[in-house]
DNA sequence: ATCTGTGCAAAATCTTTGCATTAGC
DNA sequence: GCTAATGCAAAGATTTTGCACAGAT
């Protein structure tokens, strides 16, 4: 059915999903959608860089305060250091997930979770969550 | 043989363990026994705050040094971020591990790796590695 | 005696915050 | 129109680095 994309509301805004409920603005609009857009982990900086293509004049104080709001609504999420900067993904997958990163070029895609937290012998804790990234080579990086 | 243990070396050097090779001072002696003692993970100020009741006058950048040192030779790893500040724990076990990091009062535990990365179907990644935090409750805050 | 490690302080980074202005709803 | 979001710049915080000096081997 030709109108199941209805792909109309051109925009179609990707802020809901990325900041939730609350004003958006352009600039969000856009950041949202550079995060959305990047293939592998970027930072607050990366991503002021690759917004301001689009969106000359925008500052980093706003930046920070988007990915605040993304983080919270779970749209991107925290997946390292890179030197003293904060590494960000844009997650895919809704639920409990984690994440593949390519030690070749950087990429990340969201992986399923096949954690069974059978460590709960480690010290007697009672296993509540865990996070786990996994590191290797994507297809493209694979020799 | 008698001179086996040579009493006499008092604090046999923990720091050969926390910093491999090199010139050993009583400051990073210091700063890995603290570190080792610590129960909960630690900050680079909460180490330069421990190690100040025993050796006043030492400064965050010996501290910071002595990190990086440790760090480098396996003693202590980076177990995530509090605030701004990285958060690092002693490595009992010398191998592949990870961490189980009490949600209540922040105690860290070593636990074995129990990890089949099965994930490799994961976007075609070839996975080589993997890096796995546990979250749960210790005994002691347990209800 | 040599050379690593130390301490102090300044520098470099990354991130947050205050305030007046702009723009969503 | 009311308020959230923005942008600039200053403030904060954490981590790194330069340099002269002390201590370990």
């Amino acid at each position: 059915m030709a109108g199941s994309k209805s792909g109309s509301q051109a925009s179609t805004t990707i802020g809901r999903t990325a900041y939730g409920d609350g004003r958006l603005s352009s600039q969000r609009e856009a950041i949202a959608r550079v995060a959305r857009d990047f293939s592998a982990a970027f930072s607050a900086d990366d991503l002021l860089a690759a917004v301001r293509v689009g969106t000359p004049g925008i500052g980093i104080a706003t930046v920070y305060r988007a990915v605040a709001a993304m983080e919270a609504a779970g749209f991107i999420e925290v997946v390292g250091v890179r030197g003293n900067a904060t590494l960000y993904v844009h997650c895919v997958q809704e639920g409990h997930h984690h994440h593949v990163v390519c030690t070749g070029c950087g990429a990340v895609a969201d992986a399923e979770c096949s954690v069974k937290a059978t460590a709960t012998e480690a010290g007697g804790f009672a296993i509540t969550g865990h996070d786990l990234t996994l590191y290797g080579l994507c297809p493209r990086c694979q020799p």
